[in-house]
DNA sequence: TAGATTGTTAATCGATTAACAATC
DNA sequence: TAGATTGTTAATCGATTAACAATC
């Protein structure tokens, strides 16, 4: 009894594969191998085959995946064949950057609302969206049902704000303040620091 | 004979370590413990105390690590202890918001040009650049040593960009675009793309 | 059929953790 | 001294790779 539990490292890189079958699609591509994949990726085929079989048989021997049928398929394993709506909290540079990004159509994600604590920038336009007031956070995010944000403030107050989003139910997290936050077990947060990927190559010059 | 060579993923924690440092820095904090760092981390104390032993012997039994020397060796450790120049190119919101972002200060990196090969947005300001002809990459690159850039162009031209820079000396490429780059064994490159980090939550919704 | 490629098992490799002597 | 914490070794755990029967 129990569901099997995926490894966080093998869900990690279905983003990836994903990614690259979408393109493949947009190239218009029908078919694919694990080794194919593997060399666009940098990653082994017989990684990404044990990775796939994880979650079912999606292949066939001696041809390989059909695209657009793994590229379903994995939508629908990382829940992103339906759109999840997003909140932005903070509207500086960079999440105003983010609520403009055209990046998210088509890849089950939308951003819905923006929020600054600035008075300045309240009621303002960031691309199609009227900045809101951050004080309004828990409220608005706990209404709209809200499960996804993203977190562009500063780092110091990221963590309060944080804990706002909890408290409205957020789910997820992504934190562009360089901080480490600290959250309940249920809930997830990735982070996005451009020092911090920067920093693992300088290593190597 | 031979360096030993440090896991990469070794390496990948250090800048994790260091911005966690140079915050209790900023707290007017001098000592810590690879216990108390690891739970503000989430990362366990043997773990810390490992990867730094790849490195030298950093602590003291008994008290612990001082925040500012370990800081200080790890600055060291990833050349972070000098200010590496950056080259951005594109212009966009992403571009902009990155040339415009506070963050690098004290951790070794700054931006320090930006291009972008739309007519109507060369010489124009972005923060305190003005933004050059994407068709002087290559020269205007070479010419100034740098050997970090980011890409923040549309996919499609993220590749030949990415060319373009490797042939002008870039060894570390931090890509914004959401597309896999291929590139030489000798060139670092790193991804930043919201949509990954979002979609690896999504599963767990 | 011959060739290609999957899904899976077993072997290998590497990373993490537990434990503890050393010592501040 | 007693308590705390390091650096390191050995044990454990988990992830990756190699290999191949199955089969399209």
């Amino acid at each position: 009894m129990g569901e099997k539990v995926i490894p966080d490292i093998v869900v990690g890189r279905l983003p990836i594969y994903l990614r690259a079958l979408q393109r493949m699609h947009e190239e218009n591509r029908k078919v694919t191998s694990s080794q194919e994949l593997g060399e666009r990726l940098g990653i082994s085929a017989a990684q990404i085959r044990k990775d796939l079989s994880q979650f079912g048989e999606f292949g066939k021997q001696g041809t390989g995946y059909s695209i657009e049928y793994l590229a379903e398929q994995i939508n629908q394993i990382l829940k992103v064949d339906r759109v999840w709506d997003i909140a932005v909290i903070g509207a500086g540079d960079i999440g105003s950057a983010v609520a403009r990004y055209q990046g998210f159509a088509n890849r089950g994600l939308r951003v819905a609302m923006i929020f600054d604590s600035d008075p300045s920038k309240v009621g303002t336009q960031v691309g199609t969206f009227t900045v809101q007031d951050s004080r309004n956070v828990e409220e608005v995010i706990r209404e709209a049902g809200i499960q996804i944000a993203m977190i562009a403030t500063p780092s110091q107050t990221a963590q309060s704000v944080a804990e706002q989003l909890i408290n409205a139910g957020v789910k997820a997290i992504l934190n562009y303040a360089p901080i480490n936050l600290t959250v309940p077990d249920e809930v997830r947060v990735q982070y996005i620091d451009p020092v911090i990927h920067l920093q693992r190559m300088t290593y190597y010059l």
